[in-house]
DNA sequence: CCGAAATGTCATGAG
DNA sequence: AGCTCATGACATTTC
């Protein structure tokens, strides 16, 4: 348990850096509570991968070969289904055509203008945006879903079948290959090798024990790869298991519309994720592509924006500048005034902008203005806001310049960071349709991870087992084939793996195993593969060991030795050439993997001298030790890798989340924009009792809470503006 | 032959 | 107490 502890304790701690890496901040957690799935996952799949459980002994013990806390199976499902979600989920980025359009020349014509119309139109516009938006969305994640898993139960599947591959590879991967001593007999070593050189052939008539206990030993193996499939059902039930919890909530739109539809409350949430925003963007503002900047800020005016958003998901409505000033032209002259430079200076128009307006105009600003918004678009609220002032006055009311220059500069950053991002969105689009490997999902980011833990479970475990060019292209660079015995699930489920991983002493060696294991029958040939076998099953229930079957022994026995004498001699490993040279009676195998009982037992049939039981224990603890150590480095990198993927996870959450908000204070200003158009219209169309246009500067529109419009005097609406401004204020202290 | 990477080994601590 | 495992550090081998 401390060790638990210690782990998690690790893990959060890992996890907390790497948010603090990416500067994200911990509110970040307000922006994903809807989506928690994914950070939760991170959460797990990180702490998981440091629990430090005794898993090979779990296994003794338990026999169980159910999926391992550990086990990369789950980690891999988990980042599949979430890399899958994101990949799929940028298809759902559709720039909307706009009905904006049709509506603003509709109106134009039109004469009549009344108060209730403006809110209608505009509330009718919204909702629309907001089915685009929801509707979609939810029919990409469900079929997400489904495809994720079931690509996951594939993958799983790919992972059982290597199984039946074992006894060759087992076999085989008995260390081999040149060692030095560093034991006490080590002096003797060279006179040992000649020894072993000149009597190989002796050595082969070992005890016939050997022959035998070599042959259960294929039979465990073989054993171990039927049992194997029994821990496909228990895989898929725990994924299935997982699955919902891995599903965003379809909370995540809606949260971040909501500042549409909860008027009163939308500026403070805006304003809040602004802030985190803009400290996210220090950060990262170094990331926007000088050229880019150029594009967005020298663009003509009008499309720049709405081009480079082009990908930007879920966007209410389309921001579209040529309706404004079409019906702009149509409504009042202040208007053209304040529209074109909205349009064309994304981010010059705050600072220009925001000089003309009027005290009560920056008070608004700072608030984000959607309280004014918020008023004109819900009039039961009986905000009268400032927004009423008229002509010159109304880039305030509307409040629209400070977030302008905010949205562009988030619309930078947010272009930047995407563009950043597109090679490993590429690389995940790859994966996805790499049918080979499902999951080889860091083979993208770094190149020592083409076949990292996760990926060669799946990957290897599928294609190895069919064809040796496969495994073998994807053996050499990986870790996993050559890397750890035992470690994990793929390690366990995969005894392709697990007879090429012990291995790794020597490279032709390695090879060789790729080649032989295809065909078993080739075993038959090597003359020491009896003795070198290893069986990296040590982590298997002691019970299977002895269980198994026995093979026929005469393709075990026949063969040309000699041919290959030397060539499995050099294979050999240096504990095996001392054991050789001390003439234990058993294989190195044995002496490392039997379990302790069965060990002792197995020394006490023999009388060996003190420097033959002293060989051997150290032989065993050598070969335990190696194989520790070939765990634990894999162990290493695969949290290396796990953390590498969960930066570039949350890299990619926080991208997509600001592209939202972009998109969504686009919408935002664009629905104001019309607000003011509309105003402008109304306002513009009111005459007095003589006949006579009202002064903007001593007049303003106000809704008031029935959804009547009231002309009031700009002294009153002023007034009533400040105090709206205040309660916000205070609220927020 | 050198340096880096991979692998093996030892020592140590923990379960 | 003994065994096993994990892991850092160092050694050795391989490329």
């Amino acid at each position: 348990m401390l060790s638990l502890k210690k782990y998690l304790t690790e893990g959060l701690l890992q996890f907390t850096i790497l948010l603090s890496l990416i500067g994200v901040r911990v509110d970040v957690d307000t922006y994903l509570t809807s989506q928690l799935p994914p950070l939760r996952e991170i959460i797990l799949g990180p702490s998981s991968a440091y629990t430090q459980t005794q898993f090979h002994n779990l296994r003794n013990t338990l026999d169980g070969y159910g999926i391992h806390p550990k086990s990369i199976d789950l980690d891999n499902y988990f980042t599949a289904r979430r890399l899958l979600n994101q990949v799929r989920a940028l298809d759902r980025f559709q720039v909307p055509t706009t009905e904006v359009n049709a509506w603003l020349v509709h109106r134009d014509p039109e004469g009549s203008v009344s108060g209730s119309q403006p809110s209608s139109g505009l509330a009718l516009e919204s909702s629309s945006g907001l089915q685009d938006v929801t509707g979609p969305d939810n029919g990409v994640r469900e079929s997400e879903t489904e495809q994720g898993f079931s690509e996951d139960l594939e993958d799983l599947g790919a992972v059982a079948p290597p199984v039946s591959g074992d006894l060759t590879k087992e076999d085989i991967d008995l260390g081999a290959g040149r060692e030095i001593f560093d034991y006490s007999h080590r002096q003797k070593e060279q006179d040992v090798d000649k020894e072993l050189r000149d009597g190989a052939e002796q050595e082969d008539t070992w005890p016939g024990e050997g022959a035998e206990a070599l042959a259960r030993n294929l039979l465990v193996d073989g054993e171990t790869g039927e049992s194997f499939p029994a821990q496909f059902p228990a895989d898929i039930s725990s994924i299935t298991e997982a699955v919902p919890s891995e599903s965003e909530p379809p909370g995540l739109q809606n949260n971040l519309l909501s500042p549409l539809l909860t008027g009163t409350e939308s500026p403070f949430d805006l304003e809040q994720q602004w802030q985190d925003l803009m400290s996210i963007m220090e950060m990262q503002a170094m990331e926007v592509n000088t050229s880019t900047s150029e594009v967005l800020y020298n663009a003509p005016p009008g499309d720049p924006l709405s081009t480079n958003y082009s990908l930007a998901p879920n966007t209410p409505i389309n921001q579209n500048v040529s309706l404004h000033q079409a019906s702009l032209g149509g409504c009042s002259q202040d208007f053209s005034l304040f529209s074109p430079e909205v349009e064309s200076l994304p981010v010059a128009s705050s600072s220009t902008l925001l000089p003309l307006v009027p005290s009560n105009s920056t008070s608004l600003n700072s608030t984000f203005g959607s309280t004014n918004l918020a008023g004109l678009f819900f009039p039961p609220q009986l905000n009268g806001t400032a927004n009423d002032t008229a002509g010159p006055e109304l880039p305030d009311p509307l409040g629209g310049l400070l977030d302008e220059a905010m949205l562009d500069e988030i619309s930078l950053m947010d272009l930047a960071i995407e563009e950043g991002f597109n090679p490993v969105q590429a690389s995940q689009l790859e994966e996805e349709f790499d049918s080979d490997s499902g999951l080889s999902l860091d083979s993208s980011h770094s190149p020592s991870s083409l076949s990292s833990s996760e990926g060669s479970s799946s990957s290897s475990s599928s294609s190895s087992s069919s064809s040796s060019s496969s495994a073998s292209s994807s053996a050499s660079s990986s870790f996993s084939e050559e890397g750890a015995v035992g470690y994990s699930s793929d390690s366990e489920t995969l005894d392709l793996e697990e007879a090429e991983g012990a291995v790794g002493y020597q490279p032709e060696y390695s090879k060789f195993c790729r080649m032989s294991y295809q065909d078993p029958s080739q075993l038959s040939c090597l003359p020491y593969l009896e003795h070198v076998g290893h069986n990296h099953t040590y982590n298997m229930a002691p019970s299977a060991l002895d269980s198994a079957d026995l093979p026929p022994p005469s393709t075990l026995k026949k063969g040309s030795k000699e041919k290959q004498a030397d060539f499995l001699d050099k294979q050999m490993s240096r504990d095996e050439h001392r054991a050789r040279a001390m003439k234990i009676p058993f294989t190195n195998d044995k002496i490392i993997n039997l379990p302790v009982e069965e060990f002792n037992e197995l020394l006490s049939k023999y009388q060996l001298s003190e420097a033959q039981l002293s060989l051997i224990r150290d032989i065993r603890r050598r070969g335990k030790n190696k194989m520790a150590a070939q765990n634990c480095r894999k162990r290493k990198l695969d949290t290396i890798l796990n953390l590498e993927r969960d930066v570039e996870d949350l890299q990619r959450d926080k991208a997509r989340l600001l592209r939202e908000k972009v998109e969504f204070l686009r919408s935002l200003r664009q629905m104001k924009q019309k607000v003011q158009s509309l105003y402008q219209e109304v306002f513009g169309r009111l005459r007095d009792e003589n006949g006579r246009p009202y002064s903007p500067s001593q007049y303003a529109l106000q809704y008031a809470g029935d959804g009547s419009v009231l002309l009031i005097p700009r002294t009153l609406a002023d007034q009533q503006a400040r105090r709206q401004e205040r309660k916000p204020k205070d609220r927020r202290k």
